[in-house]
Order: C-alpha cells, then sequence, then structure tokens
DNA sequence: ACGCTGACTTGGCAAAACAAAAGTCAGAAG
DNA sequence: CTTCTGACTTTTGTTTTGCCAAGTCAGCGT
C-alpha cells in the first residue's frame, strides 16, 4: 500500500517531525468521543441541552463540559429561548466552524459503514435531498481529479520561512 | 445554522438514538489521539517501530499497543524485513482498510488548518501530485453536486428492517 | 552456547475522560 | 419573597490513556 509523497524539505522523515499538526490540534477540541458524539446530534438538529445528554447517552456533567468547550472553541453558540411560562434557557446553535468539521465526522461515518457496521453499507443513508442520490466524501483537487492516498504530495507550506533547514521540523 | 434533514422513520429525534452508530464504532478502533496520530505517520510513509515512536512522539509501550490493535483491527498489516546482518523484524503497512481511513484524517487536517493553525491554511499543503492542484476533502453526492449540512438527507438504510417503530431505534 | 539490541511486555503512577450522586444556580411565575 | 425545575457544578469513584522505568523476548551473528 502506498503513501502520501513528501515534497522538499519533508522527504527525508528522519529530519522533521509533525509539531503543529492541524490534526493534532483539531484533537485537542474534538478529540474525546463525547465531543465528537456531541457534534454528530448538533448535526441531526439537536439544540437543547436535555437532548444532547439524552440522545449521545452522557452524563449531565460530560455533557456541560462538552457543551461549555465546544462553545469556547467557537464550534456552537449559545442561543437563548424561552419556552412560554419558562425562564430563558439556552440553545446550543452550529456556528460555520462547527458545520465545516462536518466532512471529518461524515468521513468518519463512511469509513465505519464500510469496515464496521453491522449491516452493510452502514444503518443509516446519506444523500443529498436536492437530488436524492447517496452522497460520499470525497478527497480531489482543486482540478476536480480524485485523489487517492498515492497520488498526494505534501510540502511545506508557502507562508511559512523559507523550506530552511529549521523549517522542515516545525510542519504539521 | 442549518442542520441534516432528518427523513422518514428519523424526523422526530424524540424517537430514536444513534445507537449502532458508524462514527461510534470508528471512535473505538482510532478514537485516541496516538492512534490517530499512528495513522498520519503510517499515510506519510512511516512503516517502522522506532519511526513510530519518535514521529508520533508517543512512549515504546504505547506504540506497540496502538500497532498491535490497529494491526488486528485491520488497518495496519505486520510485515516481516531484515536488514542485512540484522535479524528479522517487522514493519507496519497500510492495508487498504487503513487507506480508507484516510479522508476522515485529511478532513480534520483541513479544519484544523482553516480554524486553529498558527499560519493561515496550516503548515502543509496536501496536492495532488498528477496536476499539482491543491487537495480537498469535499462532500458530493453521486451526481457529483457539492452538498453542504443544510443539504443533507439521512434515512434509515434500506438493508435494515422496515422502518417500522422498533426500527428508528435502532440507528446511527 | 553467548552477546547484542530493537521490539516489545510489565508494573506503577499520573492525568484525562467519564459515571453516579448530590448540591447549587437561574429565571420565571405566583 | 417562595417555589419550581432544568441547567448546570461539585464531589467521589471508576476506567482509560499515556508516561516512566525496568524487564523480557526474539532472531541474528559469532
Amino acid at each position: 500500500m502506498e503513501s502520501i509523497t513528501l515534497q522538499g524539505g519533508l522527504s527525508d522523515r528522519d529530519t522533521w517531525r509533525a509539531t503543529s499538526c492541524s490534526i493534532a490540534k483539531a484533537l485537542e477540541v474534538v478529540g474525546t468521543r463525547s465531543a465528537m458524539l456531541t457534534m454528530r446530534e448538533a448535526y441531526y438538529g439537536a439544540h437543547r441541552f436535555e437532548e444532547f445528554v439524552r440522545r449521545v447517552e452522557i452524563t449531565e456533567a460530560v455533557a456541560a463540559t462538552r457543551l461549555r468547550e465546544l462553545t469556547a472553541a467557537g464550534l456552537l453558540s449559545r442561543v437563548p429561548y424561552q419556552d412560554p411560562g419558562q425562564r430563558t434557557r439556552h440553545e446550543y446553535h452550529l456556528t460555520q466552524m462547527g458545520a465545516d468539521l462536518l466532512p471529518a465526522l461524515l468521513a468518519l461515518m463512511q469509513w465505519g459503514d464500510r469496515y464496521l457496521a453491522e449491516q452493510p453499507g452502514g444503518p443509516l443513508n446519506v444523500t443529498h435531498v436536492g437530488c436524492g442520490e447517496p452522497v460520499t466524501v470525497d478527497v480531489r483537487c482543486a482540478a476536480g481529479h480524485e485523489v487517492d492516498l498515492g497520488g498526494l504530495g505534501v510540502q511545506v507550506s508557502r507562508t511559512r520561512k523559507t523550506p530552511a533547514s529549521a523549517s522542515p521540523r516545525a510542519a504539521r
């Protein structure tokens, strides 16, 4: 099985490590099971505290912690609401930042569907409401090609310092 | 911010929970930081034990545990190798199952690049080797439409039991 | 057989994640 | 002001993840 082609100063793996890795940074925010599943429920439309507790099947304490963290991180926002005759409460709504994590969770779902599900294809179908066709997560280049693992290259980003000897160490 | 449209028996969130969720199942396999980062290194081309230890920056004990688990789960396979004058050792190679998790990790990376990275766009560029264009993770339907959160629908999979009252509870 | 040494295994510990239970808070109505 | 009760906060305990250090194993060469 092939791998990503490491280009430029990254080609020698012995000379660098992924020290500012965006994956690792993402995991700091959403790297717990309860955070991922809380986000799943937000995508399914949950807004209210008790609903997150019930549907994620976690304790109120954990839900409160996760919701607070995800709100602080910017993935969710607290929006006041008030049922008639009730007091003001808060709903947790996805932000754009939160919504943009969807491909990662969908890709995990797709992978789990394929390799881990009890039933072939998994328990749920995800489709495009507009045309009814099944939805998948693709890795594509800007020219529209679908790219597999062996077709990927990775280089130090241009916005960083020049690819001097120091730079390959500070990579992702 | 919108959410996925829950269709059919799934429309009432109060009547079901994601009990066989493929995301949750995936997290059982790769839901630790060390597993995710081990997979990252496999995508970057690492094969050998010491390389995983060094580049993931985890202890040998954790590397051994994670590599054993990922091998048992089918994401990696152990392949014997022997440097001249040395004893037989094993490399850990990606399987198709392992390679197919790439979109999830790339999507996490993409999201981290956008929202968490110290530098705009993140420290590394991922491109299509064949044409040089930047690579992204897209959510698309089979008709080729790019679909955002609000454009998604989800239904109980056809391969499951009829969408009776019992069925919506056993979903993902 | 012994020596070598990288790849583990094991034991003890700390931190993080999470559960259970109890308690507190907040904002409304009366 | 009191009452209500959902949304937390806190405390205690368990499990999981990961670290450190020491030890064992495995397969080669001599």
